[in-house]
RNA sequence: UGGGGUGUCGCCAAGCGGCAAGGCACCAGGUUUUGAUCCUGGCAUUCGGAGGUUCGAAUCCUCCCACCCCAGCCA
């Protein structure tokens, strides 16, 4: 509709059914389990389904695929909503739950026993194992398999009823134990569990299981196109034959995408929920980890993650992709929108000794180098000042682009200064640098010709202020963590996050915002925490540093 | 070894019989009061391999190879 040319598989499918008038209106879904935060993977699933819906004009349902209350909670339905609403999409109308259709699911399943499709089976998990075969050998037939309909229906009401313990039966659709697909191999379609459900109460002790329960949910909803990941491909045939053996009018079907996966992190709700009960990480929000809440909480913008998204592209392959991308699509953004500042990680004093103890200056620098819609703010000058200790060196070779005893630097958005002493305490370390500045050169080269070798940041010493920064790295050092048997958390980063207690900001930063992003100039992107920052005490996260070209090449110089 | 998939530059990815898009990364220059950004240029005679069909193949056929998924009463 809106589009001309599909820039996927996906969308050449929906535009073809379109065309052919095999749907009026395309209407999929994103359904998350709610047992564990989303993450990464799931953002890509989210711009893969509200995307389709968006582009050709359909909808697009939010449907928590909650058959399995064991591993479920409220805490995750909050969550999943909140990071779908941040990354901004917007569900077609209320948020469903597949246990609303546990009665609809339950009559059906006591249609398909009715017409001899479905009958209970007393096998233990054990046994069932046995019966199905292997890859490479067909299953047996259950001794239970060829009960009647009316034992069946009897059977069933009784499950339901409570009357069997957990694991004592299971309803199985009767297909064919010899399938090649061990999906076809009489799969179960209900199972006994006696737990609370967070939606359902105690209402039910039989819940179906997940082959059982998403086409139809697909179908009540009328989903016309219902995206997955590839391993759900062998499922295919389960779908379709639920669907087609059940008075049911609606053709939802299901197509599969290559599932995400970053270089550099783990994107498994089992390890991730590992990370966060191992303690590796602060919780499931915390800024290394590649959830919506930790990448939100880091930095991250929804307009990066989407644009990552679309840049990766929608294929049926599954590779690894770098996350250089993703540090790309997060830097493009942030350079594009976040207002610049300065702060001071490792702070040195400088004092201009030809400045005047009393006097203050009220530099203005606009918040952004090219964005002068985002405005100016306010830089107080004075005599002490902080410089970052690696910003300065007593001698270093050409180089070497920073303050040198003896030479010149530009301040950021100041004076060039000229260092004319290195002030050391009795072990030789550098503890203040004294300076001087070069009249008349803000906004100007030094008259005499003698031109700055480059430009470092600074922080008035006596307006300034301190705050708490955190730098974050990659949570893993290795580039496959968890490929192979690895054992992942063997490779967890030893420096994933280092706290700067007392570094050094401009004061204009204590108007910072929760969650407002910047960029700390020559340091990186830096974002106020969420929950931690205040203007009394301020916290930065780094979300990702510069580009650095001279780190990159050993930082010659140095 | 049964079934289902996938193989195009280091990574992602277009291409659908007419003679290899693009992005990331990387390299080399230029601009620059961020060693950032930005700009310019470079980066697959070759498409997992071998045959075959064709005037012509990454695209069609055959065989082979590699990798991924499936034996939960998880999703």
């Amino acid at each position: 509709m809106e589009k001309t040319s599909a820039s996927n598989f996906l969308e050449t499918i929906v535009a073809d059914d379109l065309a052919a008038g095999r749907v009026e209106t395309v209407v999929t879904r994103f359904p998350p389990e709610p047992n564990g935060y989303l993450h990464i993977g799931h953002a890509k699933s989210i711009c893969v389904n509200f995307g389709l819906a968006e582009t050709f004009g359909g909808r697009c349902n939010l449907r928590f695929d909650d058959t399995n209350p064991e591993k479920e909670s409220q805490e995750y339905i909050d969550s999943i909503q909140a990071d779908v609403r941040w990354l901004g999409f917007r569900w077609d109308g209320e948020v469903r739950f597949a246990s609303a259709y546990f009665q609809q699911l339950y009559d059906w399943a006591v249609y398909l026993v009715e017409q001899g499709h479905a009958y209970v089976c007393d096998l233990n998990a054990q046994q069932a194992r046995e019966y199905r075969g292997t890859l490479t050998e067909a299953g047996k037939n259950s001794p239970y398999r060829d009960r009647s309909v009316a034992e069946n229906l009897d059977l069933l009401a009784r499950m339901k009823a409570g009357e069997f313990a957990e694991g004592e039966k299971v309803l199985r659709a009767r297909i064919d134990m010899a399938s090649p697909n061990m999906n076809m191999r009489d799969p179960i379609l209900y199972r006994i569990r006696k737990v609370a459900h967070h939606q359902t109460g105690t209402d039910w002790v039989i819940y179906p299981t997940y082959d059982f329960a998403h086409g139809q949910e697909d179908a009540i909803e009328g989903v016309t196109h219902s995206v997955c990941t590839l391993e759900f491909e062998d499922h295919r045939p389960l779908y379709d034959w639920f669907i087609e053996h059940l008075p049911i009018a609606a053709r939802p079907r299901q197509y599969e995408f290559g599932r995400l996966n970053p270089s550099y992190t783990v994107t498994s709700k089992r390890k991730l929920k590992q990370l966060v009960d191992d303690a590796v990480v602060s919780g499931w929000d915390d800024p290394r980890m590649p959830t919506v809440a930790g990448m939100r909480r880091r930095g991250y913008t929804p307009a990066a993650i989407r644009k990552f998204c679309q840049m990766i592209g929608t294929t049926r392959s599954d590779g690894v992709v770098d996350v250089a991308m993703l540090e790309f699509a997060i830097r493009e953004d942030l350079n594009e929108n976040a207002p610049r500042a300065m702060c001071v990680l490792n702070p040195l004093k400088v004092v201009l000794t030809n400045y005047p103890d009393s006097q203050v200056e009220d530099l203005v620098a606009a918040r952004h180098p090219s964005r002068p819609d985002l405005g100016e703010r306010v830089l107080p000058f004075t005599r002490e000042l902080y410089i970052d200790a690696d910003d300065f060196r007593e001698e270093a070779n050409k180089k070497y682009k920073r303050l040198v005893l003896g030479k010149r630097v530009r301040l950021r958005n100041a004076y060039v200064i000229e260092a004319h002493e290195a002030v050391k305490d009795s072990a030789g370390k550098v503890v203040e640098v004294h300076a001087s500045i070069i009249p008349d050169t803000i906004g100007n080269d030094p008259a005499d010709g003698v031109k700055p070798k480059g430009v470092i940041q600074w922080v008035s010493a006596s307006r300034g202020r301190q705050a708490t920064v955190r730098l974050y790295d990659r949570l893993f050092d290795h580039e496959a963590p968890d490929k192979g048997d690895r054992d992942f958390l063997q490779h967890v980063n030893p420096d994933s996050l280092r706290v700067v207690e007392r570094a050094w900001i401009e004061p204009s930063l204590v108007q910072a915002l929760p969650e407002q992003g910047f960029q700390f100039e020559r340091e990186g992107y830096f974002v106020a925490d969420r929950y931690d920052h205040s203007e009394e005490s301020p916290v930065f996260n780094r979300t990702i540093g510069l580009r650095d070209s001279w780190a990159e090449q050993g930082g010659e110089g140095q």
